[in-house]
DNA sequence: TCTGGGGTCCTAGGACCC
DNA sequence: TCTGGGGTCCTAGGACCC
Protein backbone atom coordinates (compact mmCIF):
# COMPACT_ATOMS: atom_id res chain seq x y z
CA UNK A 1 0.00 0.00 0.00
CA UNK A 2 0.83 3.69 -0.47
CA UNK A 3 0.37 6.77 1.66
CA UNK A 4 0.59 10.46 -0.08
CA UNK A 5 0.79 12.65 2.64
CA UNK A 6 -0.25 16.28 2.23
CA UNK A 7 0.01 19.22 4.27
CA UNK A 8 -3.11 20.94 4.33
CA UNK A 9 -2.87 24.64 3.13
CA UNK A 10 0.70 24.96 3.96
CA UNK A 11 2.06 27.95 3.17
CA UNK A 12 -0.89 29.67 4.99
CA UNK A 13 -0.71 26.84 7.95
CA UNK A 14 3.37 28.15 8.51
CA UNK A 15 1.93 31.46 8.60
CA UNK A 16 0.04 30.23 11.24
CA UNK A 17 1.91 28.49 13.31
CA UNK A 18 3.50 31.41 15.25
CA UNK A 19 0.41 33.41 15.31
CA UNK A 20 -2.17 31.19 16.79
CA UNK A 21 -5.01 34.07 16.70
CA UNK A 22 -4.81 33.50 12.98
CA UNK A 23 -7.06 30.33 12.93
CA UNK A 24 -10.11 30.66 11.88
CA UNK A 25 -9.69 33.40 9.78
CA UNK A 26 -8.57 33.99 6.54
CA UNK A 27 -5.03 33.81 5.61
CA UNK A 28 -3.30 34.18 1.69
CA UNK A 29 0.63 34.04 0.93
CA UNK A 30 1.36 35.83 -2.33
CA UNK A 31 4.28 35.10 -4.66
CA UNK A 32 7.32 36.71 -5.15
CA UNK A 33 7.22 40.44 -5.42
CA UNK A 34 3.88 40.04 -3.64
CA UNK A 35 2.37 39.63 -6.91
CA UNK A 36 -0.45 36.72 -6.79
CA UNK A 37 -1.92 34.62 -4.46
CA UNK A 38 -0.32 31.41 -4.63
CA UNK A 39 -1.89 29.66 -1.07
CA UNK A 40 -4.71 30.35 0.71
CA UNK A 41 -6.41 28.66 4.28
CA UNK A 42 -9.98 27.61 4.06
CA UNK A 43 -11.51 30.35 4.82
CA UNK A 44 -9.93 32.76 2.43
CA UNK A 45 -10.73 29.56 -0.30
CA UNK A 46 -14.67 30.06 0.83
CA UNK A 47 -14.33 34.13 0.08
CA UNK A 48 -13.77 33.25 -3.45
CA UNK A 49 -9.98 33.84 -3.64
CA UNK A 50 -9.15 32.00 -6.64
CA UNK A 51 -5.76 30.65 -6.99
CA UNK A 52 -3.19 32.49 -8.81
CA UNK A 53 -5.26 35.80 -7.80
CA UNK A 54 -3.68 39.09 -8.76
CA UNK A 55 -2.99 40.81 -5.32
CA UNK A 56 -3.73 44.16 -7.16
CA UNK A 57 -6.91 43.43 -8.37
CA UNK A 58 -8.08 42.06 -5.27
CA UNK A 59 -7.03 44.99 -2.42
CA UNK A 60 -10.59 45.68 -1.67
CA UNK A 61 -11.98 42.41 -0.94
CA UNK A 62 -8.89 41.60 1.56
CA UNK A 63 -9.58 44.91 3.07
CA UNK A 64 -12.67 43.86 3.58
CA UNK A 65 -13.21 40.91 4.49
CA UNK A 66 -10.10 41.06 6.90
CA UNK A 67 -7.87 38.76 5.17
CA UNK A 68 -4.65 38.29 6.58
CA UNK A 69 -2.13 38.91 3.78
CA UNK A 70 1.26 37.88 3.86
CA UNK A 71 4.68 37.86 1.53
CA UNK A 72 6.72 34.47 1.00
CA UNK A 73 9.12 33.02 3.49
CA UNK A 74 9.91 30.05 1.94
CA UNK A 75 13.38 29.81 4.02
CA UNK A 76 10.26 29.33 6.71
CA UNK A 77 8.48 26.85 5.16
CA UNK A 78 11.40 25.49 3.81
CA UNK A 79 12.64 24.68 7.42
CA UNK A 80 8.88 23.29 8.41
CA UNK A 81 8.59 21.09 5.65
CA UNK A 82 11.73 19.34 6.93
CA UNK A 83 10.22 18.70 10.18
CA UNK A 84 6.92 17.45 8.68
CA UNK A 85 9.19 14.78 6.70
CA UNK A 86 11.69 14.23 9.26
CA UNK A 87 8.46 13.12 11.77
CA UNK A 88 6.72 11.36 9.01
CA UNK A 89 10.06 9.25 8.25
CA UNK A 90 9.33 7.51 11.67
CA UNK A 91 6.49 5.38 10.32
CA UNK A 92 7.78 4.12 7.26
CA UNK A 93 11.85 3.94 5.65
CA UNK A 94 10.49 4.28 2.51
CA UNK A 95 9.43 7.73 1.61
CA UNK A 96 9.69 9.96 -1.72
CA UNK A 97 9.27 13.71 -1.33
CA UNK A 98 7.85 14.83 -3.80
CA UNK A 99 7.06 18.25 -3.28
CA UNK A 100 7.73 20.99 -0.35
CA UNK A 101 4.45 20.00 0.40
CA UNK A 102 3.68 16.13 -0.17
CA UNK A 103 4.94 12.91 0.18
CA UNK A 104 4.47 9.47 -0.90
CA UNK A 105 5.23 6.70 1.63
CA UNK A 106 5.33 3.07 0.81
CA UNK A 107 3.36 0.35 3.63
CA UNK A 108 4.48 -2.58 1.74
CA UNK A 109 2.50 -5.48 4.19
CA UNK A 110 1.50 -3.32 6.92
CA UNK A 111 -1.97 -3.84 5.86
CA UNK A 112 -1.48 -7.26 7.29
CA UNK A 113 -0.82 -6.30 10.72
CA UNK A 114 -2.10 -3.04 11.37
CA UNK A 115 -4.88 -0.82 10.69
CA UNK A 116 -3.91 1.42 8.06
CA UNK A 117 -7.17 4.16 9.81
CA UNK A 118 -5.29 3.97 12.76
CA UNK A 119 -2.04 4.43 11.39
CA UNK A 120 -2.86 7.19 9.45
CA UNK A 121 -5.21 9.11 12.38
CA UNK A 122 -1.55 8.38 14.58
CA UNK A 123 0.40 9.86 11.86
CA UNK A 124 -1.61 12.93 11.53
CA UNK A 125 -1.64 13.77 15.53
CA UNK A 126 2.19 13.78 15.79
CA UNK A 127 2.38 15.77 13.11
CA UNK A 128 0.12 18.22 14.29
CA UNK A 129 1.53 17.95 18.04
CA UNK A 130 5.45 17.93 16.97
CA UNK A 131 5.15 20.79 13.75
CA UNK A 132 1.84 22.33 14.24
CA UNK A 133 1.11 21.50 10.83
CA UNK A 134 -2.74 20.24 10.25
CA UNK A 135 -2.10 17.02 7.32
CA UNK A 136 -4.34 14.56 5.35
CA UNK A 137 -3.88 11.20 4.25
CA UNK A 138 -4.64 8.88 1.75
CA UNK A 139 -4.61 5.33 1.19
CA UNK A 140 -4.36 2.81 -1.50
CA UNK A 141 -2.73 0.70 -3.64
CA UNK A 142 -1.26 2.90 -6.13
CA UNK A 143 -0.02 6.17 -6.21
CA UNK A 144 -2.53 7.62 -8.52
CA UNK A 145 -5.23 6.38 -6.31
CA UNK A 146 -3.55 7.62 -2.67
CA UNK A 147 -3.24 10.62 -4.61
CA UNK A 148 -7.59 10.05 -5.00
CA UNK A 149 -7.70 8.97 -1.64
CA UNK A 150 -6.10 11.54 0.09
CA UNK A 151 -8.34 14.70 -2.21
CA UNK A 152 -11.17 12.44 -0.42
CA UNK A 153 -9.86 12.33 2.93
CA UNK A 154 -9.44 16.53 2.17
CA UNK A 155 -12.43 17.08 0.71
CA UNK A 156 -14.92 15.09 3.91
CA UNK A 157 -12.52 16.02 6.46
CA UNK A 158 -15.21 16.19 9.12
CA UNK A 159 -16.17 12.77 8.21
CA UNK A 160 -12.60 11.18 7.57
CA UNK A 161 -10.83 13.07 9.87
CA UNK A 162 -8.03 13.58 7.42
CA UNK A 163 -7.64 9.81 6.89
CA UNK A 164 -8.70 7.78 4.04
CA UNK A 165 -8.32 4.24 3.01
CA UNK A 166 -9.14 2.68 -0.41
CA UNK A 167 -8.71 -0.86 0.32
CA UNK A 168 -11.56 -2.95 -1.83
CA UNK A 169 -12.56 -2.72 -5.00
CA UNK A 170 -16.15 -1.29 -4.42
CA UNK A 171 -14.10 1.72 -2.46
CA UNK A 172 -11.92 2.41 -5.95
CA UNK A 173 -15.05 2.27 -8.06
CA UNK A 174 -16.72 4.57 -5.63
CA UNK A 175 -13.98 7.27 -5.69
CA UNK A 176 -13.40 7.08 -8.91
CA UNK A 177 -16.52 7.85 -10.27
CA UNK A 178 -16.73 10.78 -6.99
CA UNK A 179 -13.65 12.18 -8.51
CA UNK A 180 -13.82 14.68 -12.27
CA UNK A 181 -11.60 14.04 -14.64
CA UNK A 182 -9.99 16.92 -14.40
CA UNK A 183 -9.05 16.39 -10.83
CA UNK A 184 -7.07 13.57 -11.43
CA UNK A 185 -3.30 13.66 -10.89
CA UNK A 186 -1.49 13.87 -14.52
CA UNK A 187 -4.45 15.06 -16.40
CA UNK A 188 -4.05 18.59 -17.02
CA UNK A 189 -6.42 21.22 -18.95
CA UNK A 190 -4.94 19.83 -22.15
CA UNK A 191 -5.95 16.40 -22.11
CA UNK A 192 -8.99 17.14 -20.11
CA UNK A 193 -10.78 19.10 -22.63
CA UNK A 194 -9.55 16.81 -24.75
CA UNK A 195 -11.40 13.89 -22.41
CA UNK A 196 -14.59 15.56 -21.90
CA UNK A 197 -14.79 16.44 -25.96
CA UNK A 198 -15.28 12.61 -25.85
CA UNK A 199 -17.84 12.12 -23.11
CA UNK A 200 -15.62 11.52 -21.01
CA UNK A 201 -16.09 13.40 -17.74
CA UNK A 202 -14.82 11.28 -14.53
CA UNK A 203 -11.74 9.42 -13.70
CA UNK A 204 -13.68 5.83 -13.95
CA UNK A 205 -14.66 6.68 -17.36
CA UNK A 206 -11.44 7.04 -18.45
CA UNK A 207 -10.29 3.98 -16.68
CA UNK A 208 -13.07 2.36 -18.85
CA UNK A 209 -11.43 3.62 -22.21
CA UNK A 210 -9.13 1.56 -24.45
CA UNK A 211 -5.47 1.56 -24.38
CA UNK A 212 -4.54 2.22 -27.53
CA UNK A 213 -6.22 5.31 -27.38
CA UNK A 214 -4.88 6.63 -23.92
CA UNK A 215 -1.19 5.51 -25.42
CA UNK A 216 -1.26 7.51 -28.58
CA UNK A 217 -3.17 10.73 -27.48
CA UNK A 218 -1.74 10.89 -24.35
CA UNK A 219 1.88 9.09 -24.57
CA UNK A 220 3.22 6.24 -22.24
CA UNK A 221 2.70 8.63 -19.41
CA UNK A 222 -1.13 8.69 -20.09
CA UNK A 223 -1.55 4.88 -20.10
CA UNK A 224 0.71 4.31 -16.95
CA UNK A 225 -1.82 6.77 -15.23
CA UNK A 226 -4.95 4.87 -16.38
CA UNK A 227 -3.35 1.44 -15.12
CA UNK A 228 -2.12 3.02 -11.88
CA UNK A 229 -6.18 4.08 -11.45
CA UNK A 230 -7.15 1.13 -12.36
CA UNK A 231 -5.38 -0.92 -9.29
CA UNK A 232 -2.43 -2.12 -11.30
CA UNK A 233 0.46 -0.54 -10.01
CA UNK A 234 2.73 1.24 -12.74
CA UNK A 235 3.87 3.92 -11.27
CA UNK A 236 6.81 3.78 -8.41
CA UNK A 237 8.77 5.53 -6.75
CA UNK A 238 11.14 8.16 -8.12
CA UNK A 239 14.78 7.67 -7.13
CA UNK A 240 16.16 10.83 -5.94
CA UNK A 241 18.87 12.84 -8.42
CA UNK A 242 20.58 15.54 -8.65
CA UNK A 243 18.79 18.13 -10.59
CA UNK A 244 18.76 18.01 -14.51
CA UNK A 245 18.17 21.75 -14.74
CA UNK A 246 18.17 24.60 -12.65
CA UNK A 247 16.66 28.15 -13.21
CA UNK A 248 17.04 31.37 -11.72
CA UNK A 249 14.07 33.27 -13.17
CA UNK A 250 12.16 36.70 -11.68
CA UNK A 251 9.77 39.13 -13.12
CA UNK A 252 11.02 42.66 -11.99
CA UNK A 253 8.91 45.00 -10.35
CA UNK A 254 9.01 47.74 -12.52
CA UNK A 255 9.82 47.40 -16.61
CA UNK A 256 13.30 48.20 -17.61
CA UNK A 257 14.34 49.12 -21.08
CA UNK A 258 18.49 49.80 -20.42
CA UNK A 259 20.48 46.88 -21.02
CA UNK A 260 22.80 47.86 -17.86
CA UNK A 261 19.57 47.92 -15.43
CA UNK A 262 19.18 43.68 -16.71
CA UNK A 263 22.61 43.14 -17.00
CA UNK A 264 22.41 43.70 -13.34
CA UNK A 265 19.73 41.59 -12.70
CA UNK A 266 20.99 39.00 -14.68
CA UNK A 267 24.29 38.43 -12.74
CA UNK A 268 22.76 37.90 -10.10
CA UNK A 269 20.87 35.41 -11.06
CA UNK A 270 23.89 33.90 -12.86
CA UNK A 271 25.53 33.97 -9.01
CA UNK A 272 22.17 32.07 -8.00
CA UNK A 273 22.14 28.95 -10.71
CA UNK A 274 25.98 28.73 -10.03
CA UNK A 275 25.97 28.19 -6.40
CA UNK A 276 23.39 26.21 -6.72
CA UNK A 277 25.17 23.75 -8.98
CA UNK A 278 28.10 24.13 -6.80
CA UNK A 279 25.98 22.67 -4.06
CA UNK A 280 25.16 19.28 -6.00
CA UNK A 281 28.72 18.87 -7.23
CA UNK A 282 27.62 18.96 -10.75
CA UNK A 283 28.80 21.40 -13.76
CA UNK A 284 26.85 22.68 -16.90
CA UNK A 285 27.27 22.26 -20.54
CA UNK A 286 24.89 24.63 -21.75
CA UNK A 287 22.85 27.57 -20.58
CA UNK A 288 20.09 29.35 -21.47
CA UNK A 289 19.15 33.06 -21.46
CA UNK A 290 16.02 34.96 -21.62
CA UNK A 291 14.61 38.32 -21.50
CA UNK A 292 10.75 38.93 -22.01
CA UNK A 293 8.58 42.24 -22.45
CA UNK A 294 5.20 42.76 -20.15
CA UNK A 295 2.64 40.64 -22.17
CA UNK A 296 0.20 42.23 -19.74
CA UNK A 297 0.47 45.64 -22.16
CA UNK A 298 -0.18 44.70 -25.62
CA UNK A 299 0.19 48.66 -26.22
CA UNK A 300 3.73 48.08 -25.76
CA UNK A 301 5.72 46.46 -28.13
CA UNK A 302 6.31 42.79 -27.82
CA UNK A 303 9.98 41.01 -27.61
CA UNK A 304 10.85 37.52 -26.58
CA UNK A 305 14.60 37.53 -26.43
CA UNK A 306 15.48 33.53 -25.76
CA UNK A 307 19.35 32.04 -26.69
CA UNK A 308 20.44 28.77 -26.02
CA UNK A 309 24.79 28.82 -25.26
CA UNK A 310 27.12 25.49 -24.98
CA UNK A 311 29.96 26.00 -22.80
CA UNK A 312 33.31 25.45 -23.69
CA UNK A 313 33.58 23.07 -20.93
CA UNK A 314 31.63 21.67 -18.38
CA UNK A 315 31.68 24.90 -15.51
CA UNK A 316 29.55 25.97 -12.27
CA UNK A 317 32.00 29.08 -11.98
CA UNK A 318 30.28 31.88 -11.54
CA UNK A 319 32.47 33.93 -13.05
CA UNK A 320 32.27 31.65 -16.43
CA UNK A 321 28.71 31.38 -16.24
CA UNK A 322 28.00 35.07 -15.81
CA UNK A 323 30.55 35.89 -18.95
CA UNK A 324 28.69 33.59 -21.03
CA UNK A 325 25.31 35.06 -19.95
CA UNK A 326 26.10 39.00 -20.31
CA UNK A 327 27.22 38.21 -24.32
CA UNK A 328 24.21 36.22 -24.39
CA UNK A 329 21.92 39.21 -23.60
CA UNK A 330 24.34 41.40 -26.11
CA UNK A 331 23.16 38.71 -28.53
CA UNK A 332 19.15 38.64 -27.86
CA UNK A 333 18.47 42.32 -26.18
CA UNK A 334 16.42 44.94 -28.41
CA UNK A 335 16.29 48.56 -27.79
CA UNK A 336 13.74 50.65 -26.94
CA UNK A 337 11.63 47.47 -25.24
CA UNK A 338 10.02 47.36 -21.59
CA UNK A 339 11.50 44.42 -20.20
CA UNK A 340 9.53 43.01 -17.26
CA UNK A 341 11.24 39.35 -16.47
CA UNK A 342 14.58 37.43 -17.29
CA UNK A 343 15.82 34.75 -16.61
CA UNK A 344 19.22 32.01 -16.80
CA UNK A 345 18.71 28.33 -16.64
CA UNK A 346 21.80 25.69 -16.38
CA UNK A 347 21.32 22.36 -18.64
CA UNK A 348 23.42 19.66 -19.37
CA UNK A 349 24.12 18.97 -16.25
CA UNK A 350 26.99 16.23 -15.40
CA UNK A 351 28.91 15.59 -12.17
CA UNK A 352 31.86 17.35 -10.97
CA UNK A 353 33.74 14.27 -10.71
CA UNK A 354 32.89 13.39 -14.20
CA UNK A 355 34.89 16.05 -15.48
CA UNK A 356 36.39 15.62 -19.37
CA UNK A 357 39.55 17.32 -19.63
CA UNK A 358 39.27 19.36 -23.41
CA UNK A 359 41.60 19.17 -25.86
CA UNK A 360 41.95 23.34 -25.57
CA UNK A 361 41.74 23.95 -22.32
CA UNK A 362 39.02 23.89 -19.39
CA UNK A 363 38.25 25.61 -16.59
CA UNK A 364 40.87 28.32 -15.07
CA UNK A 365 41.70 26.27 -12.10
CA UNK A 366 41.73 29.73 -10.03
CA UNK A 367 37.94 29.67 -10.29
CA UNK A 368 37.70 26.48 -8.61
CA UNK A 369 39.75 27.89 -5.49
CA UNK A 370 37.85 30.90 -5.33
CA UNK A 371 34.31 29.77 -5.68
CA UNK A 372 35.18 27.33 -2.88
CA UNK A 373 35.92 30.43 -0.75
CA UNK A 374 33.31 32.53 -1.66
CA UNK A 375 30.53 29.89 -0.85
CA UNK A 376 32.26 29.09 2.60
CA UNK A 377 32.06 32.38 3.05
CA UNK A 378 28.70 33.45 2.26
CA UNK A 379 27.67 30.56 4.16
CA UNK A 380 29.20 31.66 6.97
CA UNK A 381 28.21 35.38 7.10
CA UNK A 382 24.95 34.56 5.08
CA UNK A 383 25.67 35.60 1.39
CA UNK A 384 27.65 38.50 2.01
CA UNK A 385 29.76 37.90 -1.16
CA UNK A 386 28.74 39.86 -4.00
CA UNK A 387 30.16 40.26 -7.57
CA UNK A 388 31.43 42.70 -9.61
CA UNK A 389 28.07 43.20 -11.80
CA UNK A 390 25.21 43.14 -8.62
CA UNK A 391 23.96 46.66 -7.26
CA UNK A 392 25.55 46.22 -4.14
CA UNK A 393 23.59 49.15 -3.23
CA UNK A 394 20.38 46.69 -3.35
CA UNK A 395 17.71 48.95 -4.85
CA UNK A 396 16.70 45.76 -6.26
CA UNK A 397 15.20 44.63 -3.29
CA UNK A 398 11.85 42.20 -3.75
CA UNK A 399 9.15 43.82 -2.89
CA UNK A 400 7.67 41.64 -0.05
CA UNK A 401 5.44 44.28 2.35
CA UNK A 402 4.52 41.42 4.65
CA UNK A 403 6.88 39.21 5.37
CA UNK A 404 6.79 37.17 8.33
CA UNK A 405 10.10 36.19 11.30
CA UNK A 406 12.13 33.24 10.02
CA UNK A 407 11.13 31.70 13.55
CA UNK A 408 13.19 28.52 13.37
CA UNK A 409 15.91 29.34 10.85
CA UNK A 410 17.47 32.92 12.58
CA UNK A 411 18.67 33.35 15.99
CA UNK A 412 17.77 37.24 15.49
CA UNK A 413 14.38 36.35 14.87
CA UNK A 414 13.49 33.96 17.24
CA UNK A 415 9.73 34.52 18.25
CA UNK A 416 9.80 36.78 21.89
CA UNK A 417 7.40 36.69 24.49
CA UNK A 418 6.36 39.65 26.86
CA UNK A 419 5.77 37.69 30.19
CA UNK A 420 4.20 41.02 32.33
C1' DT B 1 1.40 51.33 -10.44
C1' DC B 2 0.45 46.19 -9.83
C1' DT B 3 -0.20 39.85 -12.88
C1' DG B 4 5.11 33.68 -9.70
C1' DG B 5 8.82 30.38 -9.96
C1' DG B 6 11.00 25.94 -10.54
C1' DG B 7 10.94 21.58 -12.08
C1' DT B 8 10.09 16.58 -14.95
C1' DC B 9 9.11 13.57 -18.85
C1' DC B 10 7.91 12.32 -23.70
C1' DT B 11 7.85 12.57 -28.75
C1' DA B 12 8.09 14.02 -33.59
C1' DG B 13 11.03 15.23 -36.77
C1' DG B 14 15.47 16.80 -38.47
C1' DA B 15 20.34 15.76 -39.08
C1' DC B 16 23.36 12.50 -39.58
C1' DC B 17 25.57 7.73 -40.32
C1' DC B 18 26.65 3.54 -43.41
C1' DT C 1 8.18 6.70 -66.06
C1' DC C 2 11.70 4.96 -62.68
C1' DT C 3 16.09 7.53 -57.51
C1' DG C 4 17.09 2.43 -50.86
C1' DG C 5 16.81 1.05 -46.36
C1' DG C 6 17.84 0.98 -41.72
C1' DG C 7 19.51 2.99 -38.08
C1' DT C 8 21.07 6.65 -33.99
C1' DC C 9 21.25 11.02 -31.79
C1' DC C 10 19.63 15.47 -30.67
C1' DT C 11 16.40 19.12 -29.75
C1' DA C 12 12.34 22.10 -29.50
C1' DG C 13 8.14 22.12 -27.88
C1' DG C 14 4.26 20.39 -25.45
C1' DA C 15 2.29 18.13 -21.73
C1' DC C 16 2.29 17.76 -16.78
C1' DC C 17 3.37 18.68 -11.49
C1' DC C 18 3.71 21.63 -7.03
Amino acid sequence: MYALVDCNNFYASCERLFKPHLNGKPVVVLSNNDGCVIARSNEAKALGIPMGAPAFEYKELFALHQVNVFSSNYELYGNISYRVMETLKNYSPEIEIYSIDECFMKFNGFDKYFDLMTQGLEMTRVVKRNTGIPICIGFAETKALAKVANKIAKKFQERTKGVYVIDTEEKRIKALKWTKIEDVWGIGRQHAKRLRALNIFTAFQFTQMHDSWVRKNMTVVGLKLKHDLMGISSIDFEEVKPKQNIACTRSFDVMHNKIENISERLTVFSASVSQKLRKQNSHCNSLIVFIDSNYHRPDLEQHRGFIKIKTNYPTNSTLEINRIVQNALRMIYKKGIYYKRAGVIVEDITPAENYQIKLFGGENPKHIDLMKVVDKLNKKMGDKIKFGGEDLNKKWKMKQEQLSQCYTTRFSELLTIDLK
